[in-house]
DNA sequence: GAAGAAGCGTTATAGTATATCAAGAGACAA
DNA sequence: TTGTCTCTTGATATACTATAACGCTTCTTC
């Protein structure tokens, strides 16, 4: 699954929990009840989720207030597990759970739908702006905007 | 002046403003004396400013409200003069005005410094990622936090 | 000098995020 | 068992960021 191509996904989504389970297991994090339905939240679509849908979501069962969406986005979010889409000030379930990356992010912006593509932090043309301004990076930010195919063929999915 | 080398900072928002102005005739542009003010302001420095933090130094000559920071704001990133600091929500003036150009920004996070450096749109590893998923980019954020070399050695600048 | 477009003032409000304090839950040792 | 420590969550309030909507003015064009 690379891209916005069409896939199964309810294994998709069920495989991304286990893999969050199993690394937070071997890492002695603590995937609570409510970090791992923040986590099924985003996991239900590639489509990126401001902060107060997830809420509204986790409001069904009960009545949660925005610190509590905020911390579980935190948690999941500073382990990998989900991504911050700086450009919408929404986050996105992480499609390459496991690696240690900095996520490349195309950002549909009709239909929110988010594609990531993991790259090896110091490459590219931000480290190579990095190196010859002496600046030491330690986190950046890759995003493009614009339409998937299906938005660009017209309403496609 | 490329990155966060010591320059005649008043020479080089002189320069920049001019340019402002030059592109502005030729373009058939309103540099109104509001958002030329806002320009100034972002020009003082090298540093993001946030849209209130703008409207604040506006205020000191007159009451401005928020709408009138953030039309200028947008009048100026529109064009071309200010970039928007995704990861801050803040906002930049241009180091490069008059070239087209989607520029990649090393942003101190101690000092909120900001170097920027020019690439080419179509190149780059977003425009990798899009190629490979059919994505149409129309617009991209790079951007990179951390320590400027003045802040890495230790409270230098 | 009338019509239309762009800019700005003004008020109100929407949307995003965090500070703070108190209470519950699990781990661990004495 | 009890106490302590740490982490997590609940709850309230508030701060920060951004825009909607309306009307007035100014400038341009005819």
């Amino acid at each position: 699954m690379n891209g916005f191509d069409p896939h199964d996904h309810r294994a998709c989504a069920r495989a991304a929990l286990a893999e969050a389970e199993r690394r937070s297991d071997a890492d002695g994090l603590r995937l609570t009840p409510l970090r791992r339905s923040v986590l099924e939240i985003l996991l239900e679509s590639h489509r990126a989720l401001g902060a107060y849908e997830v809420l509204e979501r986790l409001g069904e069962g009960r009545r949660a207030q925005p610190p509590a969406a905020y911390r579980a986005l935190d948690f999941l979010v500073t382990h990998g597990f989900a991504h911050r889409v700086e450009s919408l000030n929404a986050f996105v379930a992480c499609a390459h759970p496991g690696a240690a990356h900095a996520p490349a992010l195309l950002v549909c912006r009709d239909c929110r739908e988010v594609a990531e593509s993991a790259t090896e932090p110091g490459a590219g043309r931000l480290a190579d702006a990095a190196r010859a301004a002496g600046f030491t990076i330690e986190s950046a930010v890759l995003e493009a905007e614009g339409l998937c195919p299906a938005c660009a063929a017209g309403r496609g999915a």
